[in-house]
DNA sequence: TTGCTAAATTAACGCCGTTTATTTTAGGCG
DNA sequence: CGCCTAAAATAAACGGCGTTAATTTAGCAA
């Protein structure tokens, strides 16, 4: 009996059309099959059925909508560590399933790099983990915020790099002016990069935390 | 004599007013004082008195005019010291400069971040002196690249480590669900960091070398 | 001299995030 | 029950962005 079905005229519908979830779960639906720049605001609202302006009911901005996506991804990483056992290892926990979430969604992080930092109530709530959890371990208060971020930085650097070997380099380009680098490239393509990145990660984490401990008089 | 001096009709000038150099100082210059996202086409042609088409003669893309300011970067950064000393001593001369350049031009890594990586020929001939000289030093070629994606992934986390994000967090909002993080942010900010972040650089990698030394087999 | 190419202008295009105005509905209150 | 306000949608537009097309002018080679 509906006569065309699809067209929606003007005004509010009987019941809402959007909520956080449903443009959370759309935007992420997106970035994953379109990727970092497959998410604009006219096509996440015509996936969702609505017009742009729509989403400006629900949310100030896309960057808001961004900081929604970084709070799901955050909430993937497991902080439960922190407080059963010591610092250190808990720490090495803790990034270490950072760095899973980011290697395994970096679409998103991506999408997610590109945005002002915006303290999202996950994001925050595994920022206090990790805080407490190095006080508790001795820190001084005023070096935990830049090892954090040390670490951070340290984990989405390794991250990106571990998702890189394909665009790294044409090797045909650059065996001229590069020969030993090219070489170098050819041998890391070829082995299992799943494992020598999990190494890679792994070597340079505990190397950054005896630098980060000592630096600021923490042992562990 | 000239008219309203400033007004240049259609049609090639005398003299060529754009080439590679100009746009890409007027480039450093524009990010540098308006910040990563304050290089735009047409701000940038009106910077060089020129219209934004303009740079299409000399630029296929904008990406390609960040790609000329990554390759400036990167020949700021020294690799004269391998081949001379050492590859442990070298690295470390090369990472701590490399670490400088970056702390220091920090508004353009960010603006050089938001793009899709090319391998600008600067960037390349940096890799290409780093990784004859690992090799020149012992190492296997299968894990130059892995090393090199370490020290660098450490290096980019710990210049961020050193610059403060002042926009990091509002301690009002977030003081009651994260109050040890909400500490931590108040002392991290009142603190001075350029010099402890030296020390946690060079601790850290320091560290980091003898970890990846180790698992390559190599000794230094 | 003629023609080709390079380097500039002017004008436009399409996409993006966002805003404003309008319409329709739901829900609370007398 | 009727009214009013707030909420949730549409329609239409805006300004800014990167980029392209068409045109104009200058230098240079045959």
């Amino acid at each position: 009996m509906h006569p065309v079905d699809h067209h929606r005229g003007a005004g509010r519908p009987a019941t809402a059309l959007l909520n956080r979830k449903r443009i959370t779960d759309a935007a992420m639906r997106l970035i994953r099959s379109k990727g970092p720049d497959g998410l604009t605001m006219a096509g996440l609202a015509s996936a969702l059925g609505v017009s742009a302006a729509a989403l400006y009911n629900h949310a100030d901005s896309k960057n808001m909508i961004l900081r929604w996506v970084e709070d799901r991804l955050m909430q993937m990483i497991d902080v439960s560590a922190f407080g059963e056992i010591d610092w250190r290892s808990a720490t090495i926990v803790w990034a270490r399933n950072y760095w899973r979430v980011m290697r395994d969604n970096n679409q998103f992080v991506e999408a997610i790099a590109k945005t002002p930092i915006g303290g999202a109530p996950q994001t925050i709530a595994m920022y206090e983990a990790v805080a407490a959890g190095l006080l508790a371990g001795g820190w001084p208060l005023e070096r935990i915020v830049p090892a954090i971020i040390a670490i951070e930085s340290f984990i989405y650097g390794s991250a990106f790099d571990a998702q890189a070997p394909e665009s790294l380099l044409d090797p045909g380009e650059l065996s001229a002016d590069a020969p030993v680098f090219s070489r170098a490239v050819g041998h890391y393509r070829s082995a299992d990069y799943n494992v020598a990145a999990e190494h890679t990660f792994e070597d340079g984490l505990a190397a950054l935390l005896t630098g980060l401990a000592l630096s600021a008089g923490v042992r562990g």
